[in-house]
DNA sequence: CTTGACTCTGTACCTGAGTACGGAGTGTAC
DNA sequence: GTACACTCCGTACTCAGGTACAGAGTCAAG
């Protein structure tokens, strides 16, 4: 007695995204589409279900969908290979940081000089900003 | 003795852009265009190049264009005004950070099962991404 | 047996920040 | 005075990751 089949809508609701969203995948080969019966809907296998939340799961670790589809090539192949990919995607995610530190740093500096003056005139943000040749 | 009229192929070159930036930027309303003389090139003033540099400069402290544009407007107005942006920037950074370091928590963890791990079959990082109910 | 929800298919649209291109006009250096 | 670089203008394309829509077919409940 099987769960009702797994209708393309069926499917996108049990992996929490719409059903455009598969056939998207579907279209970059992220997933495949299975033969569509001489008559009616299309039935998907657990499997798929699967593999999009495989996919979703892998963006919210900062992984693009290109690469999502290089991860699933390499599909339990080598598990070193894996863990490469892994560990690259972990050194961009550090730069990333690095750089979202750095802006921070420096909108720390201009909030404070704008704090320090007087509210009138010529803004040090905007002064900073607007500045041709910066110290 | 002006130095060469600042046409835009050399408005471009001195702010470090492309000239079609510059249209870019024209056409958003982000940069004001000259008008055409009756014959020849338009001429652009020296605030051009200031607001193109400016530009910039915002953007590589994370603000959008459309930001930008907002910025632009309050101008020198109200300093409090831009410090509030500025402040707001600064709490989306702060939670982009965040969730980055999330991101590498998470990687790390993965990085360090498949490390303990035989190389062999199963990757402990693809099975964690895969599995239907996830502990 | 009809109504309403769903599916199928293809194509078009969205955001953000530009880049590319084509054809005509213009400026300038040799 | 001509070759070459540049400008002008409009439109279209790029990338990523989808979303929206139209028109036809199909399924399932009442």
């Amino acid at each position: 007695m099987q769960p009702a089949t797994l209708t393309i809508g069926r499917l996108a609701r049990a992996a929490g995204v719409n059903v455009e969203t598969v056939r998207y995948y579907q279209r970059l080969g992220l997933v495949d589409e299975p033969p569509k019966p001489e008559s009616g809907f299309r039935h998907y296998p657990a499997d798929t279900l699967d593999r999009i939340v495989f996919i979703k799961r892998a963006q919210q670790l900062g992984f693009r969908l290109e690469e999502i589809r290089e991860l699933l090539e390499l599909g339990d192949g080598h598990c070193a290979d894996v863990r490469n990919r892994a560990e690259e995607k972990r050194r961009q995610i550090e730069a990333q940081i690095r750089d979202l530190r750095a802006m921070r740093a420096t909108l720390d500096k201009l909030i404070a000089a704008c704090r320090a003056g007087r509210g009138d005139a010529h803004c040090p943000i905007v002064e900073t900003l607007a500045r041709r040749r910066p110290r």
